[in-house]
DNA sequence: GACATCCTTGCGTCTCCATGCAAGTTTCAC
DNA sequence: GTGAAACTTGCATGGAGACGCAAGGATGTC
């Protein structure tokens, strides 16, 4: 089969490395909370509000840090983290773009006639 | 401290789960064949292309459709598999809509003026 | 019915990783 | 200098999961 430009797009967007940081509660937690936060935080802070050691904060901060998710400042004795978006949003725009594309052609059933697949089924909608 | 619209809707659609799905190397070639193949395929056929056992890849194909990003339907004695994106490239959407409002409210440096670094920030209403 | 094909599941193994504790490093205050 | 505060890192442990193999359904063919 040849490849798709579609395909190429995934391949390019499918970080595993990055979705497996983002897939562990702990990490996930720290992220809602550095994006709750008023500031950037520091490594006591977050591990204030969470039931883990702080190495253990710590070393999740390292991981984030390494696939660019989260940055750091020291600050004095402190070290003040906060979300780092840009390229994960980006990268996260770019994977739901190529995978839109990659369905689009691959629809469930070999189309037996013209059928058309106009309806684009992007249900927008957010919670309250 | 105050919870803020944008860490709803990140809390809402930072799915671990289905992060973890993703983040795994073998399932992600899994779902790279899925999307470069020319329609449905059979466990057979993905396996097939990979170095791992049959069993192997039925198993990853339960963590895919668990979270929903593929579907299966029985043909026969064959299972076809394919890709089921919608839900998915609305998670992500969503999630990297919810990631930037975020940032957006929580720059890098705190806010200069009248900003102690105490409790005073109570739910600032966001623009967006 | 018997048999083959396609896939799933039970089981044992092995690697990875999340965690806690303790020790080490860096920075500031004195 | 000494000491404290804020993190990091080394080490051990426990649990989750990825894997292969073999056995067990499920379905079609004869």
């Amino acid at each position: 089969m040849p490849p798709r430009p579609c395909c190429d797009a995934l391949s390019t967007w499918l970080e595993p490395g990055t979705l497996r940081a983002l897939g562990d509660p702990s990490r996930a937690t720290i992220l809602l909370r550095l994006a709750g936060a008023d500031g950037p935080q520091t490594v006591g802070q977050l591990a204030a509000g969470l039931p883990v050691d702080m190495s253990v904060v710590s070393r999740h901060l390292k991981v984030l840090r390494d696939v660019g998710v989260v940055t750091a400042e020291r600050r004095g004795r402190e070290i003040r983290h906060r979300l780092d978006c840009a390229d994960l949003v980006h990268m996260l725009r770019n994977l739901a773009d190529a995978l839109e594309a990659c369905c689009e052609l691959a629809p469930a059933a070999p189309v037996p006639l013209a059928a058309t697949t106009g309806t684009t089924p992007t249900t927008r909608e957010d919670p309250a």
